[in-house]
DNA sequence: GCAGACCGGAACGGTCCGTTCCGCTCAGGC
DNA sequence: GCCTGAGCGGAACGGACCGTTCCGGTCTGC
């Protein structure tokens, strides 16, 4: 288009566009054919294997994208100076994202690299980060703990209507009501949380069968 | 074993052992082969297909039988006489029962009967009176509607770990941050919930396909 | 004008699963 | 004691689906 030769333009541009695609596509559907991808963006499937090895590199390669944004979305909310306001904006960025369906729901389908399970635990570290600041500057009621993050993210990408934008408003509105059972003012007049709380090792399990092929999935 | 003949006796007991075990089975996943059923039960295929005529008609049974369990609960619940308790009761009971994935998730994989949606209506009015009641004692906080309860519902129905116990627990724990986010007092400490809040409609869109065989699920 | 990067999409091979079907067992009537 | 058929186990069938390969075809850069 501009001044490079054309041809590689196209190419390079596609490099994007089956990018989307495959975001869309697999956040719609977890288990979506990789045929689905190609006709989203427009390609042909030989596009698609031209730049990925086959389908699970195509989902390391987006779970990764959405691990970096987790991450980054983490650090970002940490510059705030106040500790709960800090851990409002990360939850918001999240959910926000949609980052959550991108990771954790691809989990399992195909072999993790070292550099995201190195990924994992720094998003891990900053995440626990955020909560003892929120728990320091007294906003989040004390018996709230890391890996309830975990499940509150789980919760709120489990809504779902046809419709993107509206699926994201829900989400909001129902990540605000999350927040707010989670404040700690006015701890006075409410529930102790009950049963022993989640820990980190318990929700993992999804990346456990990190090895071979397929075998009977527990979910969705 | 008693005093029926010893033939019939088994293939009664047959039905139950069935129907328990498609519940489980399908519970842990929806897309589970009919197969895993039989084997769950301790029965071959034949033993199913004497009793239903296809898959579909094992989920509608189901399914309804979960409707039924939503209904119950709701009546149940409603006997409470206070708004909020009441409420309260009737959602513990639902995620408790882990009735949410027997009949939303199995949604749209078959034909529903009249009788059904006459239930689903029934469960509708009965949700719906429970949420008045609530907001009229003063316990629930004004911006919720009846339609936030699917959306709560759904966001427990999420959680899920390997262990059945375990999984149960923590959507007790989810629930009772919802429930504290849910309350009315310290109402002023609090956001307003965000985006135009849910109606009916638009969470009933896995009702929609009722009709023919398969078909590509949400594309698009 | 030629080589090859790039690509579209048909075709292949394999898996999975719903359903059918064949043969076996045994309760119950004669 | 046989016979009949309800009840059943599980192999086999047929079709859907999907990841991957492969065979041309196009167009760029030289």
């Amino acid at each position: 288009m501009t001044n490079l030769s054309g041809r590689r333009v196209q190419a390079a541009r596609n490099d994007g566009v089956i990018l989307a695609a495959a975001r869309d596509v697999f956040l719609e559907d977890p288990k979506a054919p990789i045929a689905a991808v190609a006709e989203r963006a427009g390609v042909g499937i030989s596009a698609l294997y031209r730049r990925y090895k086959g389908k699970d590199d195509l989902l390391r390669t987006l779970c990764h994208d959405g691990l970096r944004t987790f991450v980054a979305e983490a650090e970002a909310a940490a510059e705030e100076p106040d500790g709960w306001a800090a851990l409002v904006r990360f939850l918001r960025g999240v959910v926000e994202a949609d980052v959550h369906s991108l990771t954790v729901h691809l989990a399992g389908t195909f072999a993790s690299t070292p550099e995201m399970r190195a990924d994992a635990v720094r998003a891990g570290a900053l995440a626990g980060d955020l909560v003892r600041r929120a728990h320091e500057d007294g906003g989040l009621r004390p018996d709230v703990v890391v890996a309830d993050v975990t499940l509150i993210l789980e919760a709120c990408a489990a809504i779902r209507v046809p419709d993107r934008d509206r699926t994201a408003e829900l989400r909001r509105r129902q990540l605000a009501l999350l927040l707010d059972g989670m404040r700690r003012d006015g701890a006075d007049l409410r529930s102790v949380l009950p049963g022993p709380p989640p820990d980190a090792a318990e929700l993992n399990w999804r990346w456990a069968q990190s090895r071979q092929p397929a075998q009977r999935d527990a979910t969705e």
